[in-house]
DNA sequence: GCGATCAGCGGCACG
DNA sequence: CGTGCCGTTGATCGC
């Protein structure tokens, strides 16, 4: 038989000196809250944080099937010799779970020491900040107005100013753009066509773009532009791409 | 001094046969792939699963600092003193996680059989056939004509008619609606207004919507109705909503 | 398989 | 705080 007072005791000792725990065994998942689900007896990993974050992790899948996020009250209880861990959350509504253990595998606790963060390259801020040094790769004479522009209902990746002297909306996306990225682009687009007198142009800039969202892109009038880049030193560049330092560089230095 | 040989073959061993396995330990970790990232060394918990999920886990906060979904293929090393596992993947393109560990506190390993999947109640789906069986709800002599129409650039989740013959487009959120949400609705908007002669109306039905988003909105000419909804059996019920069986029953079968 | 959309999205940065 | 929007988004469902 399981010395269940035991476990429950194990598990609160650990979460009182914060350490990170794994719990593993047969047991039910049920949840309230901004949504309700009901997860039958199988077999789970539980994991508790000391920052409250609970996870609730099948044998498959990446994604915790039942989770709190950090926050969480935890609370360890025996019900009717099974293990009960509720956890209890207030933000961004009340809603809680629970987890019934008819059986538990194994139980362990570390404490974990990590004041480190994710150096992280290659995001869309990332492109945008490369793009903003040299415009010209997306069409020659382009110049950097504003990044992050907020309008109304937004906020714009790069304004610019194309030789007509036309604004030109950029929006950067790191991945292929589908229909909602053009949606959003439009969005920008008609905005500033309302309130300004000028013409504005919309170009949308990815490494690809769906068979749809071209041609919705190309009914609305919108441009796009392949970006073309890689990941490599770490830290991305962007083919064709010359930062104007260097070109200024090689102009007033050149190779003696 | 510790046993890395044994250890990797412990983990290698649970690999094999299919288990779950928790690793914890203080490691570096290194990805690139889809984008790149390092992460300097620190605590952290790994969790290997048979499909190939691969989870490097913090301290706090509840996603993983970095993954690799299923289907990735774990590989165990002794690299210089030191447990390497390694992660690779080719879907959606070549991608490779490095996680080195200088010392591991822990390797716990589980059999984890679980066919089970969860029930999960209040999803956009279950409010959009809700709403199927009573429209009126939103707007008397509201009738539905098609639930998930899929038309050039997008699906649209409920088409309607209104008692003026116009043609009524129903964009359903389980969670309050924001810009993107309203540049949603009226891309479906804007797509039938040019293939039909009809005029065409929009509302948005969610349970709240942002300042911005209201204006938005407005601006639009289209519509916002407040979906007031509970999730209480558990299955989602919409206030005021009531079932056709129900109504007709009540007519065709007044209580005796 | 691609593609469009949802998700209890989570998380972040900026007003 | 809200809120806009990115994410190595992941996961699902339809074609």
């Amino acid at each position: 038989m399981e010395d269940i007072t035991g476990k429950k005791r194990q598990i609160e000792k650990a979460m009182d000196e914060g350490q990170t725990i794994v719990v593993a065994g047969k047991c039910e998942v049920k949840y309230q809250g901004r949504a309700a689900s009901k997860l039958s007896e199988g077999d789970r990993l539980l994991i508790i944080k000391q920052d409250g974050t609970f996870l609730v992790h099948q044998s498959k899948k990446m994604n915790a099937i039942n989770y709190q996020g950090p926050g969480a009250k935890v609370i360890v209880e025996e019900n009717e010799k099974k293990l009960l861990i509720t956890a209890q959350r207030m933000k961004p509504m009340k809603e809680s779970i629970e987890v019934n253990f008819s059986e538990v595998y194994g139980i362990s606790a570390y404490f974990l020491k990590d004041d480190e963060k994710l150096k992280l390259f290659g995001t869309e801020r990332e492109l945008s900040d490369l793009l903003m040094q040299d415009l010209g790769v997306i069409e020659r004479d382009l110049i950097p107005l504003k990044q992050e522009s907020d309008i109304r209902h937004g906020t714009i990746d790069i304004l610019a100013e194309d030789s007509g002297k036309n604004l030109v909306i950029v929006e950067v996306k790191r991945r292929e753009a589908s229909l909602d990225s053009i949606s959003q682009l439009n969005r920008y687009v008609n905005e500033l066509r309302e309130r300004r007198n000028r013409k504005v142009r919309g170009i949308i800039c990815a490494p690809s773009i769906t068979e749809n969202a071209l041609r919705m892109l190309e009914r609305l009038g919108l441009e796009y532009f392949k970006l073309d880049y890689e990941i490599a030193n770490p830290s991305a560049r962007i083919k064709g791409l010359q930062k104007k330092q260097r070109t200024l560089d090689s102009y007033e230095k050149p190779t003696s």
